[in-house]
DNA sequence: TACAATTCGTGTATTAACGACACGAATAGG
DNA sequence: CCTATTCGTGTCGTTAATACACGAATTGTA
């Protein structure tokens, strides 16, 4: 039996975007230009192209709403419910991605009417079933903040520690202890000083980069037992 | 743009099915009655219906390759390489099932020329990229079995603590402090006495069962943490 | 130029979990 | 009744987690 003799799914890569701004965290949402779902809020990806890797899919989507690339990508989950498309069987592989802010200039693609970031915690009305896939990002996301050295993707090159705690909290959804908190993350010996310090109100601050070497990304495992 | 303006890939769901049988964690697999890859060894599966979840597929192909239903089946990863299949553009939303031995009776499927069980740690050559596939749910198996109560899955409904921990031995591939181990999963609260005991050489031993009530599940989480 | 406001950076004491470790108890079979 | 076998149990030292408060360094302003 050959393969054409099956019926065959549409699939496409959708590509959740996270990243910390305004001390919040939040998501890249594009509002649809055409039917289905015309003028919603939706999830940016699109079709997987018959010769490419799911996952170049995932990153070509993502250039193309966002103009990034080099960024961290990771496969979530498959979403496949027969009825999750009106207009047939659409199978979508979930990606998602985490930026610093800085990097991201959003723009509309070919087929969304516009593109912007929209808090995690306060989202609007979502095509598909797109509902779904944010909040599993989300609990993704929180997960492997506690045992990797994930969230450094979300940061610019250099921060203060009260910066990458800030972090922390936003994305947990919970308060830290300072002392407890530092006293973690540097024996964890996943970052290390710049020697520089950032001066703005109050006592000036050291910053820190994230040592992104072998020895980090093994000592990473595991970082918040 | 309609769907059908796009290529589309096929998609199968393949099913990692596991379970303990002579004192080894083994993986069903079938050998591939028809080309590509005639005759060698391969992850059971088959093509997702138009009208049917992913899950409800790898369910399906479940019960026909071993004629068991109910069974603990989880998502494991989508692999889509494009050169994957020698035919075409074949996506595999792969998912990893756990049931204990007795429930299990291993049929050759319509493609399939004969179907049995392999220990995960002495595998033939595979077909497709499915020797890929086995590692990674070796790894997301061990992993969960560290922090929920997804083991018992594999376990007869009654069994003694040595019989237990003899099974976490075999997955995790290392062995455990007996002491240390009853300690643990008894304080998990996870497990409950049934009141009888088993004989054989030595002393007898307690039977228990797991608790599978909504405590259970909670307290489940972390279990070894 | 001092003082008020702000943020940074630090240590300890208590409690909980982890790992290492050895031997008597209960049974079956010879 | 003695031997072989497996079951079941407790302690101690070490490590990790939590809770908690104040002096230090700077900026801006009176």
């Amino acid at each position: 039996m050959a393969l054409e003799d099956y019926p065959r799914p549409s699939v496409t890569a959708d590509v959740v975007v996270f990243t910390l701004r305004e001390n919040d965290l939040q998501v890249l949402l594009v509002r649809r230009k055409y039917p289905p779902f015309e003028g919603m809020w939706a999830i940016p990806g699109g079709f997987v192209d018959i010769d490419e890797s799911l996952e170049d899919a995932a990153l070509r989507e993502l250039e193309e709403e966002t103009g990034i690339r080099d960024v961290y990508l990771e496969q979530l989950y498959t979403f496949g419910r027969p009825d999750r498309d009106p207009r047939g069987r659409v199978i979508t592989v979930a990606y998602f991605a985490l930026a610093p802010a800085d990097a991201l200039r959003p723009r509309a693609g070919d087929d969304a009417a516009e593109a912007r970031f929209w808090s995690i915690y306060d989202l609007p009305p979502l095509a598909f079933d797109h509902a779904d896939i944010l909040p599993y990002a989300l609990q993704r996301l929180r997960y492997k903040l506690e045992y990797t050295a994930v969230g450094f993707q979300l940061l610019p090159e250099s921060f203060t520690l009260s910066e990458l705690q800030a972090a922390y909290e936003v994305i947990l959804g919970e308060e830290l202890d300072k002392r407890n908190f530092r006293r973690k993350i540097l024996s964890a010996g996943v970052i290390e000083e710049t020697g520089r310090l950032r001066v703005g109100e109050g006592r000036p601050a050291k910053l820190y980069r994230f040592r992104d070497d072998a020895v980090a990304e093994v000592k990473a495992r595991r970082l918040f037992p």
